[in-house]
DNA sequence: ATGGTCGCGCTGCGA
């Protein structure tokens, strides 16, 4: 079973790229980020005849969360817990093809002195406290999205020059981590654990004809999910597309019986 | 080189 998660940046402007991928991909779940439109907008038709069920919850130019599976989508929650007076669509969850799946579109903060970096801490605290809910249930999940995080070094391509810079500022790493001590395993740094690869590179500039990116794109996995995980991968062949997202597809393949992770020490 | 480029939806904002 593949599952990917992929930051469009608007469903509508990434449609026929976003359909051949679905078509050569196949993935069974697919976690969508960035779709910038309401609901009664989304091109949902053309997603459907292909044979994915959908979950959406959208709003106007900003945010927009979906999940497509290839199998029926039950118990859909399109709130994150914790604060009332966030409108902001940056969540949805549900159970499908015996799995529950979150995509979630982290705010990315503005700059460190920004309101907005607060906001951005908060929602990762509020993730926090709901992953410590999902583990409770003993269900396998897999948590994949935009998290504007770049956890570790190897994560940026200028780690002494941006440390402390948005997307890679001490706060927000530390935040990021704790879902990692819960017991979440990045799906991309396990299997890859030199890598490094990123997932998201400005349009601006020479960012992606130097490979100067950020890989803040994560399938944060349940200990269960952890346990079936096979291979991750960056479709970084997306981004070099014409009329590409900012963001690459990140997805995994996750076996149906559990299994072990590539064992790196057995020489 | 604190510029640069997208997407939305029509003016500047967010990323």
């Amino acid at each position: 079973m593949k599952i990917a998660t992929f930051n469009v940046n608007s469903v509508r402007a990434r449609l026929p790229n976003l359909l051949n991928w679905l078509k050569n991909l196949t993935p069974d779940i697919v976690l969508l980020q960035e779709t910038k439109v309401v609901d009664d907008l989304f091109p949902a038709e053309a997603i459907e005849d292909l044979g994915y069920n959908l979950a959406i919850h959208g709003q106007k130019t900003y945010n927009g969360v979906a999940i497509l599976s290839k199998t029926p989508l039950e118990d859909v929650k399109k709130s994150l817990p914790g604060d009332q007076t966030d409108d902001e669509s940056r969540y949805i969850e549900a159970f499908t093809n015996g799995i529950r799946v979150a995509s979630i579109y982290v705010p990315q903060g503005t700059n460190i002195e920004s309101p907005r970096f607060q906001f951005k801490l908060k929602f990762l605290d509020r993730v926090y406290a709901h992953t410590k809910n999902l583990l409770d249930f003993g269900e396998p999940f897999v948590l994949g999205g935009d998290w504007n995080v770049a956890p570790e070094p190897d994560d940026v391509y200028d780690p002494q020059h941006l440390l402390g810079e948005l997307c890679f500022h001490p706060d927000e790493r530390a935040h990021f981590r704790k879902l990692l001590w819960l017991g979440l395993t990045d799906a991309f740094r396990a299997i890859n654990p030199q890598a490094a690869q990123f997932s998201y590179w400005d349009y601006r500039g020479r960012y992606w004809r130097a490979n100067q990116g950020l890989r803040i794109d994560h399938l944060l996995l349940s200990p269960l999910a952890t346990d079936r995980l096979i291979k991750c991968t960056i479709d970084r062949a997306q981004r070099g597309l014409e009329n590409p997202s900012d963001h690459a597809p990140v997805w995994c393949e996750i076996s149906r019986a559990p299994t072990y992770l590539p064992d790196q020490s057995c020489e």
